[in-house]
Formats: structure tokens, sequence, C-alpha cells
DNA sequence: TCTGGGGTCCTTAGTCCA
DNA sequence: TCTGTGGACTAAGGACCC
């Protein structure tokens, strides 16, 4: 059973930290390979339709960031050097950071792989104040692991992350300037920092947002604070007016949560080619379907609701969705809802993407006890293919709807196969 | 110009039901 | 019995983040 951990809210003190590895993937991959030390570095985006994930700051120099269409990244800088992303390796690594700062408090709340926050009020009466926190941290973390790091200090979440910001490295006129490495924001001066600031630094607010408010002729996060709650709601909703009101005025009394449940767990994918037949794309979903499953397996959770994502070859998307009579973790039933979901779809037009999702998760402990026997069996033959695939990869068993349909397409489904097809080393080829 | 993958949260609209 | 209302739930899409 998983239980939610959850700090105190803010009391006005410094006592959030917010740590930011510096470009994290190109980082490790140039701890790999010392050669690649001081050159442009880019991780993803390997493929024709892929996406840049990671820009070592050497890189970011010819404009290249994350996010950005690798065809682009590659004209802004044929010289770069482009590796595929190794996911697992990025976990094993993300591990021992996290580890790192676990030791400085049980109040962790990891982003992403490369991304916590910490709540060091409690640490800090027993090991120093905030502060002095970051910047051991900083230094165990280069210590141990050769890899940099920023990291931010402030009275909230929000204001700790903009904190970290300012500590990174950037890119000016002439190359690479270091970074600060630590930035705290003092108790008190906090909207001093905050309302000069543009818009868009704020949490929520992307280019769509950012078009709206200037419209509405606010450009900094000061203009944002000066503007009433109500015009706010009024321009971009309720929760996203109240929510931009609150941060622009220094207002974040959100606690770290450590161990949050996943809301849902889902696996897309973009196509080399766009498909257009029925049958090879009812394989592509079974194969996906059975990952999500195995997924909600290995989280102890049961899905209510399974989605279905489908990208068209003109970007246009859709989802469809259908909620099921009990919840479940069985690809044969994951499966059965994409692929019931996938007949109601026309793919005439030729689908680029297409993902299976699976949402209103809950924890499996109390399904377990309601279960027939025949599901008991069912459970148990998961259990192998489980155990099959832990001992000989996730190719060697999986469904048998999964190998019908147009071949070839890709390579079996693959964890570390991410930011897009075709992914392909172009130092070993 | 070309736009990945894995998530979260919010809004809107329709349906059912008390 | 009819009508109105509001909450819960479901479905779909949009915006955003890393």
């Amino acid at each position: 059973m998983t239980a939610e951990i959850r700090g105190r809210p803010p009391d006005g003190t410094v006592g959030f930290l917010h740590v930011d590895m510096d470009a994290f993937y190109a980082a490790v991959e140039i701890r790999r390979r010392p050669e690649l030390r001081g050159k442009p570095v880019v991780v993803g985006g390997t493929g024709s339709r892929g996406v840049v994930a990671a820009a070592s700051y050497e890189a970011r120099v010819f404009g290249i960031h994350s996010a950005m269409p690798s065809v682009r990244a590659r004209r802004l800088c044929p010289q770069a050097v482009f590796l595929p992303g190794d996911h697992s390796h990025y976990g094993e690594v993300s591990e021992r950071v996290m580890a790192v700062l676990a030791d400085v408090t049980p109040l962790v709340e990891p982003l992403s792989l490369d991304e916590a926050f910490l709540d060091v009020r409690g640490a800090a009466r027993l090991l120093g104040p905030a502060p002095e926190l970051a910047v051991r941290i900083r230094g165990r973390i280069l210590e141990q692991e050769q890899l940099a790091c920023s990291v931010g200090a402030a009275s909230t979440k929000f204001m700790a992350k903009l904190a970290t910001e300012r500590a990174k490295p950037r890119v000016g006129p002439s190359g690479v300037v270091r970074g600060s490495g630590v930035h705290v924001v003092e108790a008190g001066t906090e909207l001093d920092f905050l309302h000069p600031l543009p818009a868009t630094a704020l949490f929520g607010v992307g280019p769509a947002t950012s078009r709206r408010l200037r419209r509405l002729g606010v450009e900094t996060v000061g203009d944002l604070a000066s503007m009433p709650e109500t015009s706010l709601a009024a321009a971009l909703g309720t929760a996203a007016g109240r929510q931009l009101h609150r941060l622009a005025n220094g207002i974040d009394d959100r606690p770290v949560v450590v161990d949050r449940l996943p809301k849902s767990i889902s696996h897309e994918e973009t196509f080399a080619r766009d498909l257009r037949s029925h049958a090879a794309l009812e394989a592509e979903a079974a194969r996906m379907g059975d990952a999500v499953a195995r997924r909600l397996r290995e989280s102890g959770l049961v899905a209510r609701t399974v989605v279905l994502k489908v990208r068209f070859g003109d970007f246009e998307t859709i989802t469809r969705s259908t909620t099921l009579p009990d919840p479940t973790d069985s690809a044969r039933e994951v499966v059965a809802a994409a692929r019931g979901l996938l007949a109601g779809v026309d793919v005439a037009p030729g689908v680029r993407l297409l993902g299976v999702g699976a949402s209103g998760l809950v924890e499996n402990s109390a399904r377990q006890l309601s279960l027939t026997g025949g599901d008991r069996a069912h459970d148990a033959a998961q259990r192998v293919t489980d155990q099959i695939r832990d001992r000989f990869g996730a190719s060697s068993i999986g469904p048998a709807a999964a190998v019908r349909g147009e071949r070839g397409l890709r390579s079996p489904l693959d964890p570390d196969q991410r930011w897009g097809p075709d992914a392909v080393d172009p130092q070993s080829g």
C-alpha cells in the first residue's frame, strides 16, 4: 500500500529547495564519453521525425534547444554529435542523485528524472540553513556523479524553481557563461525578485496563455499581479486565473508531496511513415496495450478507463476513451478496449501517431480480493509472462495480435525507444 | 519549418439521476 | 406528472510541463 506523505505548507522562511540537473541527458552522455566534452552534443532527434530531448550548453550556443525538431537542429549545427537516448541509464543515474537528496530529508518530491523539490525546514534544524544545504547538495552530486546541477532556495516551491533558473549556466554572445550554481531568494524579497520577470516565467504560462495575456497588455509578472483576479479568471478560466493571480503575488501554499500516485499510464509512438491499414494499427494497439498493462501490474495499479490517441498526417489529434465495468491490469482487457475504440476511427487519411493509455488508476490490492477463478488463472498467466520478459527482454513474448499487420516499421517495444521513430546512432553507422 | 513521449490539470458538453 | 436544478460521471480536447 502506497501512502502519500506531505510536507507542511510554507511558513515564510527559506525552507524549500529546487534541484535541477544541468542538461542532464547530455551531461550523462558526456560523462560516458569524455571525448565529447566541450562539443555540441544533442540527445534524441536522431530520426527524421524526432525532436531534441536535451542539448549540451555548447549546442545551445547554436540555438538548439529541447523539443526542437531534429531536422532543424541539424541545420543549425551539422557538426553536433547526435546521440540516441538511453533512458534506462538515465533512470539509474537519477536514482543515485535522488538518494543524495534523500540523505538530506525524506521530504523529496521528484518532478522528473532530473528535477526535484525538497522541504528542508526540518533538516535545517539539524544540518544547517537551507542555503548551506543547497551548496552541500550541489557539491555532493558533483563529487559522487561528476554531474553539475543548479539549486534554488526560497520560501515556496514555485519561488525555489524560479531561483534555480537564475543559478543555471546560460548562453551569452561570447559563448557559455557559467552559472552561480545556487541562488537564494531571501524571505521578504520575493516580490522584488518576481515582478520584473516576464509573465512567461510563471508555471502555466505557455504560448497560448502568453498570447492572451499580451492582448490584455500584460508583459511582466508585475503586470499580472496588479490585475484583478476576476479579470484574469474571465480571460483564462476560473482555475487558471486564480492560480496565476496567486503565483504572481508570490502566494504558493503547495507542500512537498512524497510518493505521489500516478494518475495515468500511457504509451504512444510516432511511426516512421503514416499507417493506413486497420490491421497494422490493430497490431500496434495490441503491442502498446500490452505494454501499458504490464506497467500497471509493475506499479500495482488497475485502470478504470482506457484511452486511444490518434494523430493523423495533418497533425489533427483525436482521443477516444471508454470506461470499463471493472478496473483492470489485464493486457487482454486493455487491448480489447483499445481495439474496440480503434474500430470506430477512420484511418484512411493516414495515422502518424498511435497511443494507448490507462487512467482512473487505483491501487490493485482491493481488486485482488474480488477476483473469480477464471480471473485468477489469467492473472497467474500474466505474472509468468512478466517473469519471462524480465529474464529474456521485452520482445521475448507478447500478444499474438501484435505480430499481425505491416511488419518492419520499427523495432519491438523498447523502453529506451523514445524521442521519435528511426532512432539510429549516427556514430555506429 | 516541423512539430517525441509521458505526464498533469482544466474546461466544456452531454447524460443520468435525485 | 411535468419541469427545473444541480451534482456526479463520462468523454473529448486543449494547454502546459519536462
